[in-house]
RNA sequence: GGAGAGAUGGCUGAGCGGCCGAAAGCGACGGUCUUGAAAACCGUUGACCAUUCACGUGGUCCGUGGGUUCGAAUCCCACUCUCUCCGCCA
């Protein structure tokens, strides 16, 4: 969510950067309409509520001195009905007016290249060379199966497409990926590991602005209104929702492991094969709520975390600049990081970081206040990928393929499948 | 799932339908004292919205949503959450 002095006050500018990212022009426009109905009734209705409490005050002390308040009481009951006429109207354009700022994007950053589409976004750089195969590289949706440590079959089986099973060195190899990333985050770039709910409120999905836009992207548990998180940036950056931190507890930095549900409306037909695209996937996620001042610097320390992963597994990858277009609802600035993958010889994404500055901490109510005092301030809050676990293994098995069929685990990875040193299709 | 108790400011905890945005204590902050600190003493200390150039003024908020009333933290109804006991259970 915008804040409402903004939008009041630069209308204009706002309005252009919202349209980059492909808001029209006519929802700002009712919007002011409304914000300007709503603060003249808020004064009317204001002076007549001064004016029933001044006269109710005046009945008490009558009473209290035995007098008769019949003819002051008469007076205050006519003017009720006006109170909750305006009251009504009130009530129903702040409803719309919530309504529609829930719908409006945050304004991208400066430095986001405006465009469209992903046509527009810009490559900030290439990390490690692609590797030269002195044979045809297998894309995962091969090599998987044929390893027999990926089982899309029975995994539609049991749920449906885009559902898979794990077996054996596969499932080993995905926690191990997941132990790695969390002991990196926890130790070396100052997170504390959080287990958080894998199931959460509609309040908690509109506090990071899944809801009310994209319901339809969520699994939602019917019995009892709760929906599937579709990633842990939601109950990790809801956690303070409410609360006042203080200003010497920022930056605050949590990373968690969690299952990630997502309905994929939409994207049928798109990455059917394989585990690129899946209604269930494992992902290590960051988040950090920091001062307003920080949170580009922190935005390119949190890449720079979720990068290192990669590195140590010394997969190439790059990093591109989201543009206007192709950026997320509640960012601001994004980075995604793309791994290249032999077997389809593109680079695909594997992290998307942004810093979404105070448009989710205005949803969830998520402040600090000033050492030495002074109003509450929202936070900033940033999430980053680090990293989607699934496609973390893909990028091993495509980028680590031998000839021979079988999978090198990289070197940073043995501490953590128990000496596992070679997936080969015996087992 | 059944029975009961409760929800008040950063925390603990008072609160007769009007004089309650709310006692008191703690904490925090500022000051006096001190070489410095502690102690003691004095003072300050909620959020949101509207309005004003500003000082300020007004409105709303005592779990949430309704209701009764001229007037609700206080009365009524529903819901949510917490605690205790019982049942079930990894």
């Amino acid at each position: 969510m915008l804040a409402r002095t903004l939008l009041r006050d630069e209308t204009g500018r706002i309005g252009q950067l919202l349209q980059s990212r492909g808001l029209a022009a006519r929802p700002l426009e009712t919007w002011q309409r409304l914000d300007a109905e709503r603060r003249a009734g808020l004064v009317e209705i204001e002076d007549l509520k001064r004016k029933r409490n001044e006269a109710s005050r005046e009945i008490g002390t009558i009473k209290r001195e035995g007098g008769d308040a019949s003819a002051q009481i008469a007076a205050v009951s006519q003017s009720k009905a006006r109170v909750e006429e305006l009251q009504v109207r009130l009530t129903e354009v702040e409803t719309e007016l919530t309504d529609l700022e829930h719908g409006f994007p945050n304004v991208p950053h400066e430095s986001v290249p405006v465009g469209p589409s992903e046509a527009e976004n810009r490559l900030e750089r290439q990390v490690g060379k692609p590797r030269e195969f002195d044979f045809e590289p297998q894309a995962h949706w091969d090599l998987g199966p044929a390893l027999g440590i990926l089982d899309f079959e029975r995994g539609a089986k049991l749920s449906g497409a885009r559902f898979t099973a794990y077996f054996g060195a596969g499932a080993r190899l995905e926690r191990a990926l997941i132990n790695f990333m969390l002991d990196l985050h926890t130790t070396e770039h100052g997170y504390t590991e959080v287990l958080p709910p894998y199931l959460v409120k509609r309040e908690a999905m509109t506090g990071t602005g899944q809801l009310p836009k994209f319901e339809a992207d969520a699994f939602r548990v019917d019995s009892h209104d709760l929906f599937l998180i579709p990633t842990a940036e939601v109950p990790l950056t809801n956690l303070h929702s409410g609360e006042i931190l203080d200003e010497a507890q920022l930056p605050l930095r949590y990373t968690a492991f969690t299952p990630c549900f997502r309905a994929e409306a939409g994207s049928y037909g798109q990455d059917v094969r394989g585990l690129i695209r899946q209604h269930q996937f494992n992902k290590v996620e960051l988040v950090q709520l920091v001062h307003p001042e920080r949170s580009f610097e922190a935005l390119e320390e949190l890449t720079g975390q979720a990068e290192k992963v990669l590195q140590l597994l010394e997969l190439p990858y790059q990093v591109m600049a989201l543009s206007t277009g192709d950026m997320g609802f509640s960012a601001a600035k994004t980075y995604d990081l793309e791994v290249w993958l032999p077997g389809q010889q593109r680079y695909r994404e594997i992290s998307s970081c942004s810093n979404c500055t105070d448009f989710q901490a205005r949803r969830a109510n998520l402040r600090y206040r000033p050492t030495g005092g002074g109003k509450a301030k929202l936070v900033h809050s940033l999430n980053g990928s680090g990293l989607a676990a699934g496609r973390t293994l893909i990028a091993i098995l495509e980028n680590y393929q031998q000839a021979d069929g079988s999978v090198l685990i990289p070197e940073a990875l043995r501490p953590y499948t128990g000496g596992l040193e070679r997936i080969t299709a015996s087992g």
